[in-house]
DNA sequence: TTGTACGCGTTATCAC
DNA sequence: GTGATAACGCGTACAA
C-alpha cells in the first residue's frame, strides 16, 4: 500500500499538500490538487487509518458489548447500532460477555488500549467503577448504569402492565407469570408491572432462565401445579416455551389459554400459533443509542439523559379475538 | 492515560527499558524490572496498541463480513468467531454486508486502510477481484470463493440426499421441496442432493426468499397447487413457514405431511412441533475459519484448503418416528 | 545491561 | 500557495 510520501513524490509535491487536498483544508492550486489526484487514482493510495488514529486520538472505532449475540434479542439491536456506525464511517467491535465480569473488564481493558471512540454497553454490572472512571463516551443499552451515563431502554413497567390488561381484556381470569432471572433489573420491571395489573387475578409464579430448555422445565412444572387461563411470559422465548408444553398437554392455545410474550423479536410470527407479544422498538433502541453516542463522541453535551421508548402491543393468534 | 515515556522517568530508566520489560526482549536487570513494573502499576499504564499497530503493521483486528446478523443462521457463527479470536488477543469488526456488492466493497476498504489483519467473508461475490488482490488473509465461509483462498463449508449435497432418504425411510411417497434462491451455490447443492436422491418421488417444487413471510407464501401456494407427504425446506426459517401453513388448512404434520428442515438453528426446537432438521455444524465451522486464519496470519502456509464438514440429521416431531 | 535516536504514516504549525 | 518539520506513542538498531 502507498503511503502520503509516494503520493507527494509521484505528484512532484509535499505531503503537506497531499494532505491538504486529502483533507480539503488549507489552499491548494488547482494545477498541484489535479496533480494529486492523479497520483492518488494511479498509485491506488488510501490513507493509513491507524497512523491517522495516532495523531488524532480518534480509531472510528465504536465498542459494542453485549452479553451474547446467539440470544435472539440481540442480533437487531447489533444490527441497529452497525448500521447507523457504519453510515457514520465507524465500524464496531463484537464483544461477548456472557454476562461475566471477568471478560467485561478484559473487553474494555482492550476496547481502552486501542482507543475505540466510544462504548455501548448492555450489561447488568451496573456497578462497574470502570464506565464512571473512564473518559471514553458511553452509552447503556437495556440496562440502566449508574453514573452520569445516557440511557436507552424501553418503558417495562408500562409493558408489563398493558400484558396484564390485554389478558384481562380478553377474557382471562386466572394469570400466571413466568419470570426472568430476577436479578436483571429491567426484567424485573416488566413483573412488577404485570403484578400490579394483574392485581388478585395473579395465581402463580415461576422464575426461569432465558434458555428454551430452562423455560420448558418452568413451564411443565407451572402446568402441573396450577390452573390458569392466561398467562405472561418474560420474553419471548419462554412464551414459545410455554405454547409447546401446553401442546403437550393438549391445552388448546388460546382457547383454553391465552399467551403472550415479550420483546417483540422476529421468533414470536415463526411459531404456531403465532404469538401475541408485548413488543419493544429493538431496532430503534440500537439506532437511537448509535445516534446518540455518535453525537457525544463527535462534540456533542455530556448529558445524562434517560431515553424510554414505548412498547406496544402486537397481536397475533394466541390471545383470543375481541368481541 | 499515560504514556512509556512517563513510565520510564517515574521509573527513572529510558523507554527502551520500559518497552523491553513489557515485552520481555533483551537483557533487564532485576532493579530495573522491578522499578519500572511498579511504575507501570502506579500510573496504570497500558500500551496504545494504535501506536504499537502503525509500527508493526498489525492491529489485532479481524473484519468479519457477512450479509446479515439478524439472520438467525449468522449468531452463532459469529459467536463461534469472536470466542477464537478473542481467545488469541483479537477483536472482531463486524459487518452486514446485505449480500450488496457495494457494502462489501466499501467495507474492505475500510477494513484495508486500517489494517486488519485477516478476514472472514460469507458472501456470494465470488467474483470479487478483491479478494484475489488483496495480500490480508481470508477464508471463506460458507461459500466457496474462486482464488487461493481457504473455504470451510459444510456437505450440502450429501444434506440434501439424507433429507430425501430420511424422509423415504419414514414412509413418506410424494416428496415437495421448497428452494431458497437459486443463486446462492450452498443452497443449490442441497437441492441436487434431495433431488437426487429424491427421484421420481419428487412431485413439487418452488423457490423462496429467506424471510418468514414470503416462505409462508410460497408454502401456501405450494399447498394450492400439489399433494405430497413428504417436504424438503431450504432452511429452518423456511420449514417453520411450512408448519404453519400446514396447520392453517388442518394438515397434522408429521400424520399426513412430514417436514425436514436445514442448518439446525435454535429455532428449531422452539417450534410445534420441533422440527427435524438437517444440522450443520454451525459453531464448529466459525471456529475452525477462525483457528484457520489465526494461523494464517501468525505465519502459517498459505494454501487453498478445502475444509468440508459432516452433516448431520436432528431427528425431532416433524417426521414419523421408525417402527 | 542501558540509553539515544530513528522510523512507522499522518496531520498541523509555521515559515517562506 | 507551498514545503519543512515536529508531533502522536511505540519498538528496536546501534552505540555506549
Amino acid at each position: 500500500m502507498a503511503t502520503i510520501r509516494e503520493v507527494a513524490k509521484q505528484a512532484n509535491v509535499s505531503v503537506a499538500t497531499v494532505s491538504r487536498v486529502i483533507n480539503q483544508k488549507g489552499y491548494v492550486s488547482e494545477e498541484a490538487r489535479t496533480a494529486v489526484l492523479q497520483a492518488i487514482e494511479k498509485l491506488d493510495y488510501r490513507p493509513n487509518r491507524v497512523a491517522r488514529s495516532l495523531y488524532q486520538k480518534k480509531s472510528g472505532l465504536i465498542g459494542l458489548i453485549l452479553p451474547d449475540i446467539t440470544n435472539p434479542f440481540f442480533p437487531q439491536l447489533a444490527r441497529a447500532v452497525e448500521d447507523v456506525a457504519n453510515h457514520h464511517g465507524y465500524q464496531v467491535i463484537l464483544c461477548n460477555t456472557d454476562e461475566q465480569f471477568q471478560k467485561e473488564e478484559a473487553y474494555i481493558q482492550a476496547l481502552e488500549s486501542m482507543h475505540v471512540d466510544g462504548l455501548i454497553i448492555t450489561t447488568n454490572y451496573s456497578d462497574n467503577p470502570n464506565y464512571a472512571n473512564t473518559d471514553v463516551p458511553i452509552i447503556a443499552l437495556d440496562r440502566v448504569l449508574q453514573g452520569a451515563i445516557p440511557t436507552v431502554s424501553s418503558n417495562g413497567y408500562a409493558g408489563g402492565r398493558l400484558a396484564a390488561e390485554w389478558l384481562i381484556g380478553h377474557g382471562a381470569e386466572r394469570l400466571a407469570m413466568i419470570t426472568g432471572p430476577a436479578k436483571f433489573p429491567t426484567i424485573r420491571k416488566r413483573h412488577e408491572g404485570f403484578e400490579e395489573a394483574a392485581g388478585d387475578r395473579l395465581v402463580a409464579s415461576i422464575e426461569s432462565m432465558f434458555h428454551f430448555q430452562d423455560a420448558l422445565k418452568a413451564a411443565e412444572k407451572l402446568f402441573s401445579q396450577h390452573t390458569f387461563d392466561g398467562l405472561f411470559a418474560a420474553n419471548d422465548v419462554i412464551a414459545a416455551a410455554v405454547i409447546q408444553a401446553a401442546k403437550q398437554r393438549n391445552i388448546a392455545v388460546p382457547e383454553q389459554l391465552q399467551v403472550i410474550g415479550y420483546d417483540g423479536i422476529e421468533l414470536g410470527e415463526m411459531i404456531t400459533p403465532p404469538l401475541t407479544t408485548i413488543a419493544q422498538p429493538i431496532y430503534q433502541m440500537g439506532e437511537m443509542a448509535a445516534k446518540l453516542l455518535i453525537e457525544r463522541i463527535e462534540g456533542g453535551p455530556i448529558e445524562a439523559s434517560h431515553h424510554e421508548l414505548p412498547v406496544h402491543v402486537i397481536e397475533r393468534e394466541t390471545t383470543k379475538k375481541k368481541g
